[in-house]
DNA sequence: TATTGTTATACTCTATAACTATA
DNA sequence: TATAGTTATAGAGTATAACAATA
């Protein structure tokens, strides 16, 4: 077991504060519109009509999981099944006219926590933001 | 609702992907010894003799929450609850013998995802740090 | 036989409201 | 009456395993 350095401790319990933070006003802002975070989440992925197996991939959980998720989507109206007719055992999940238009106001409360990386300059934002996407990169890759 | 920069938009998104790795690496690596990651951050803010209260600031979660969390931790032996003699409505937690020599181990476990900070550049990591804490004190201050 | 999605189920995290004991 | 902690409970998030339909 490799020990810790200081700073990674220290940015992991920073780390940990600030998705609680975020993820609170996200739920917040959320829920006067209906929905939950990973509804929110799923709808921001809807850019194009997708089948259930990639959904789950891209938001990285498992496929029944994206079950729950699609079938709570189409009780809302904001998304629905369609029946893949190359391959019939896949679905294709797609918005539907009210979902298309209330995919930009999800996202605003969404991300509303963004609103928390105000106190950055640009240039510490974009070195924050390359910081993130090396390190993301990192872990994903195999 | 001011609307968000693509750039925080996609720092949210990396935000949200790395929590999970990360995550998901601390909840394996803690199964080993038999803890979930709400326990081991209790325990690791569990420095000194805390009271109930005091405990449920410092992880930013209601005072019910912690209840669960210390009874989890008595019975396994890890800490115990003492009535404060100053005030016999307060508990102090404290942890055990047990509890001290687990600590160390329990704490490499939870931060285990640090390892993925480990792309960043000493310079790097600190900015990284940097930025964190100037977003998270913006966060937190009224 | 392998793959896509679904069902049934179970566990963890977490909060709210009502309650008990003490102050 | 106000405060510290607890109980009961409920909902959200998520995974695993077994299953149906299709390939």
């Amino acid at each position: 077991m490799s020990p810790v350095d200081e700073t990674q401790a220290e940015v992991m319990e920073l780390f940990r504060r600030l998705s609680l933070v975020m993820r609170r006003s996200a739920v917040e802002r959320l829920a006067d519109v209906g929905l939950t975070p990973p509804l929110a989440i799923a709808l921001h992925h809807l850019d194009e009509p997708i089948a259930m197996g990639a959904l789950a991939e891209r938001l990285s959980c498992d496929a029944s999981y994206v079950t729950g998720l699609a079938d709570r989507l189409e009780e809302l109206g904001l998304a629905e099944r369609r029946v893949d007719p190359t391959d019939r055992r896949v679905k294709q999940l797609a918005l539907t006219e009210a979902g298309l238009r209330f995919r930009r106001q999800a996202r605003e409360r969404l991300y509303d926590g963004a609103q928390m990386l105000a106190p950055l300059e640009p240039d510490e934002l974009e070195a924050f933001a390359a910081a993130l996407r090396k390190i993301v990169d990192a872990a994903e890759s195999p």
